[in-house]
RNA sequence: GUGGGUUUAGCUCAGUUGGUUAGAGCGCCGCUCUGUGGAAGCGGAGGCCGGGGGUUCAAGUCCCCUAAUCCACCCCA
């Protein structure tokens, strides 16, 4: 086929595009379900006080690779760079939306801002994967991040909120996972223990572990491997959470109790493992059976290590981001069907072609007060209704030469079948009123 | 980067051991229907069978390459 998408990206169809409203177009490309879940998250993040940010879908690379992170996956092998004749250093799709955040806040001075300052917002990011089921090299997020407070207690709210977004939605299995990472110096103290532990063994770890070991010990501890299973249960490994340093583990037990005392379920998870460097503490993901092989619908912890690393002072943050395309999938997956965009109030057709100008002036004359539509062409009244039964309309006009010379339409209300003439003055009026 | 499956109309799919002009359902357009919709009937448009190469008298069908897509590994949302 000559004309054929990137790999890894989709379009987002106007729902119902494929043309029977019986059959939905997949469920990954509806428009109006991803304005949707938009709209539901800025509703409520917003009545939490969050404000709405956007900032750039490229940004200099150096940003991109110090908020990331060097040693991570996103920056070895799957970043999107952007070339252009000029002597610079290059720029990056956004592969996350924290690293143009934390720029944003520091380079215009956010900290002013009564603190914290919660900010979200949503849109496309890139990585250059392979393709699979819920992964794809332009995906989309909702992101929110609050930056200025070390408290857990907004680590406790951030939890909450990601949550209300998804059950808001309708989504009833996501599960949380909840750890921490700890401190860098608790990871470090770990990442040593876990290096003795299976140094060792070496030769019965996978080949992905064997790797693993020298990169991200931690990484072992969720392999699919049996054997490596196997043996993490022989040699009785303790979990992260037994090395968290007095600091740590006090945060860690502050965001459990909200959490326990809000009614806010969670898994507690040793082995969850954040992809990007620049978390501390407290490390959640949003897990669900429906989306594929890693299940997550998003994720989320604290960052109060990212600012300095790009060059700001010490700021405390926190924040999570979840999968626009995983969530809908997730929502597939329990048969959750989400609202499209409704039909127009009114559709106005004319049945001689002199009055077709008058139908479009009529219509525009509604769009004052509601939504309407006009046939361009003169129509047959059987087809005056069938047109606005397939446009899913509420109420159907016609205008022959009756109504014309009077200055009224007929108008029908396609659900219950009532029928009036209304005079054009009146028209506007009578369609506000309930029916 | 690796392994496996798939690719025929807008969508979901048939297509015999290779053999004339490649089919169905849904959808789309029109007619029956010039003052009343959802139905039904009839008619129509729409395909270089993902792309390229090869075998053959003959390829949608067999072989090779390639792309996309789906599933999985690594890893992430």
């Amino acid at each position: 086929m000559a004309l054929q998408r990137p790999k890894g990206t989709q379009d987002h169809l106007p729902d119902g595009s494929s043309g029977s409203h019986s059959k939905a177009a997949r469920s990954d490309t509806r428009a109006e379900a991803f304005a949707h879940v938009t709209e539901t998250a800025r509703r409520i993040l917003t009545r939490g006080g969050a404000r709405l940010i956007q900032t750039p879908i490229f940004e200099e690379a150096d940003l991109v690779r110090r908020g990331v992170g060097g040693s991570t996956d996103i920056v070895r092998k799957e970043m999107f760079t952007v070339h252009y004749f000029g002597d610079h250093g290059g720029f990056i799709l956004r592969p996350e939306g924290t690293a143009g955040i934390v720029r944003a806040y520091l380079e215009n001075g956010l900290k002013q801002w009564p603190s914290p300052l919660k900010l979200w917002t949503h849109g496309p990011m890139f990585r250059a994967e392979n393709v699979q089921k819920g992964r794809l090299r332009q995906f989309h997020q909702v992101d929110y991040e609050v930056i200025g407070v070390a408290d857990a207690l907004i680590d406790a709210e951030a939890i909450a909120l990601m949550v209300e977004v998804v059950q808001t939605l309708g989504l009833k299995g996501a599960r949380v996972k909840l750890g921490s990472i700890g401190d860098p110096a608790d990871r470090e103290t770990y990442n040593g223990y876990l290096r003795e532990t299976f140094t060792p063994h070496f030769e019965r770890l996978s080949d992905d572990s064997k790797d693993r070991l020298e990169r991200n010990p931690m990484r072992i501890l969720d392999s699919k491997s049996q054997t490596d299973q196997a043996l993490i249960a022989e040699l009785g490994v303790r979990p992260m959470l037994d090395f968290l340093g007095e600091a740590a583990a006090g945060h860690f037990t502050q965001v459990r109790g909200y959490l326990d005392a809000w009614g806010v379920g969670y898994d507690l998870d040793p082995s969850i493992v954040r992809g990007l460097d620049y978390y501390r503490r407290t490390a959640w993901e949003l897990h669900h059976e429906g989306v594929g092989a890693k299940s997550a619908l998003g994720g989320g912890g604290r960052y109060d290590g990212l600012s300095a690393e790009l060059g700001g002072p010490e700021i405390p943050a926190v924040g999570w981001a979840f999968g626009i395309e995983r969530l809908l999938i997730a929502l597939d997956a329990e048969g959750i069907e989400l609202p499209q965009q409704a039909g127009p109030l009114l559709f106005i057709a004319a049945l001689d072609p002199e009055h077709t100008g008058l139908a479009a002036q009529i219509a525009l004359q509604v769009r004052a007060v509601a939504s309407a539509e006009f046939a361009y062409r003169a129509l047959k009244p059987g087809n005056v209704f069938k047109e606005a039964e397939r446009r899913r309309a509420t109420y159907a006009a016609l205008i022959g030469s009756e109504e014309a010379a009077s200055g009224s339409v007929t108008l029908k209300h396609l659900q219950n079948g009532t029928q009036h003439h209304v005079n054009v003055n009146d028209l506007n009026a009578f369609l506000l009123e309930p029916s």
